[in-house]
DNA sequence: TCATCTATTGACTCATAGTTCAAACTTCTG
DNA sequence: CAGAAGTTTGAACTATGAGTCAATAGATGA
C-alpha cells in the first residue's frame, strides 16, 4: 500500500501501537502545527500547500502522502488544535475551587497564553471563517461556541453572585472573544518577559469588562 | 486612448469637471465599495476579481478598465475607505463639546455604526492583515494607527481628568479596536432594530474597558 | 544481507484566477 | 446624423497552486 490517509485522532480502540506509528503520529502533529500556524498568519486561502511545505523543509508530494488534499489538511489541523485546547480549559475549570473572579481570571490567562506561547498565531484560525470552505467554517463555528460556552458558565455565575456587574453579557463574550483572537498578533515579536507582562495585563483588562477592575 | 488608470483620489486641483468624469467616479466607488466589502467578508486572497465582477454584474474584464491590477484596486479601497472613515472621526471629535466619557460613547458609536451599516464587512479589512500582500499590509497598518490615535487621545484625556479608570492603556486599545472590527460579523443578519440595539449595547460595554460603566 | 514496508521526491496534469486586447457596443457632442 | 470618446465584452494568454504518481531513498526486521 502507498498511501493510507487514516482517521487523524487516535480515538476508539487504537494503542499507539508501534514505534513506527508513534512516528507517523509526531510527524502529523508537526504538519498539523506548522498549517495551523501558517493559516492563523496569513489565512487558508493565502497559504499554499507549497509553503506549507517549505517551512517544514519538504516537498508538497510529501504532505499528500499524510492527507489527501488541502481541505483535510485544514480540516484536521481545526479538529486537533481545537480538542486540545478546549480540554484543556475544561479540565482547568473543573478543577478550579475559587471564586468566579479568580476562575475568569485563571480561564483568560491560560487561554491567552496557549495561544500566544504554544500555537503562536493559531487562534488567528477564528479570524476570518469566510476565509475558509464551507465545512471548515461550520467546524470554526462550532469550536467557538464551544469556548463561549465555557467563559459565559463563568461570568454568568459570577453575575448571579453579584461579584461581576456586566450590562449586557453577549456583547461582552463577544469583545472578550474578539480581544484574545487578536493576542497573538500585538505578542508577536515580544522577548519572553515582554509577553509575560502583556499577557497579564489583556487579562487584567478584560476583567473590567465584568466590572471587575483592580481595585478588587 | 483605450485605458487610463488615473489616480483615484480627487486631490490635487482638479474639479469635479465634466459629467462624464463625475459618473466614472461614481463607478469607481461603486466597485471600490464592493471589492471593499467582499475582501472585508472573505478576505483578500479568497476573493477573485471574477467574484467582484459578478456582484456588480460586469465581467472581469470591465474591471481591468479601471484599475491596472487587483494589488491595486485593493490599494484603492483602503485608501478611500479609509481617508473617508477617519475623516468622519476626527470631524465628529473637532465638533463635540462635552467630557471625555460623552466623546469616547460618540466616538464609539460612530465608528461602529459606520462599520455595521455603510461598510457592512468592510472593516474586516482589520481582519487578517496577514492575508494582504506587503504594500497593503502596511497601509492597513497605518490606518489602524491613525484610528488608534484618535481614541487613545480621548482615553489619555479622562484618565488624567480622573474620569476614566483604566489599569493599562495599550491594552484597552487593543481591546477596544479589536471588538470594533468584529462587530460587523456579530450584525450581519440581524434587522434594522436589532442592529441598533446591538450597537448601543456594544458601545456600553466598551465603556466598561476604561471603568465607565452604566452606573456613571 | 536481503526483502519489505515506509517516506520522500520531482516531474507531470489540470483547474483556477490574474492579465491583455481587439472588437463591439454606448454615450456624448458638434 | 456622423464621428469621436468612453465603456464593456469575451476570448485569448500566463502564472500559480491543487492534486497525481512512478521512481527512489530510508527504515525495519528476519
Amino acid at each position: 500500500m502507498t498511501t493510507q490517509h487514516q482517521t487523524v485522532d487516535g480515538s476508539g480502540p487504537r494503542p499507539p501501537s508501534s514505534r513506527v506509528e508513534r512516528k507517523r503520529g509526531r510527524r502529523i502533529q508537526e504538519i498539523l502545527t506548522t498549517a495551523a500556524e501558517m493559516f492563523g498568519e496569513r489565512g487558508y486561502a493565502a497559504v499554499s500547500l507549497e509553503d506549507v511545505a517549505e517551512r517544514l523543509d519538504v516537498t508538497k508530494g510529501s504532505l499528500y502522502y499524510y492527507f489527501p488534499s488541502k481541505d483535510e489538511l485544514g480540516t484536521a489541523a481545526i479538529e486537533t488544535l481545537g480538542n486540545e485546547w478546549t480540554s484543556r480549559l475544561e479540565n482547568l475549570l473543573a478543577a478550579h475551587e475559587g471564586s468566579p473572579g479568580e476562575k475568569l481570571r485563571s480561564l483568560l490567562r491560560e487561554h491567552i497564553a496557549i495561544a500566544v506561547c504554544e500555537y503562536p498565531a493559531a487562534l488567528g484560525l477564528f479570524l476570518v471563517p469566510g476565509d475558509w470552505p464551507e465545512d471548515q467554517h461550520a467546524r470554526i463555528k462550532e469550536l467557538r461556541r464551544r469556548h463561549d460556552r465555557l467563559f459565559r458558565r463563568v461570568v454568568e455565575e459570577g453575575v448571579s453572585t453579584g461579584e461581576f456587574r456586566v450590562p449586557h453579557v453577549d456583547s461582552a463574550m463577544q469583545c472578550m472573544h474578539a480581544s484574545m483572537s487578536q493576542a497573538p498578533l500585538w505578542c508577536s515579536g515580544l522577548d519572553a518577559a515582554a509577553r509575560d507582562r502583556a499577557i497579564e495585563q489583556l487579562a487584567d483588562t478584560l476583567m473590567m469588562l465584568v466590572g471587575h477592575g483592580p481595585g478588587h
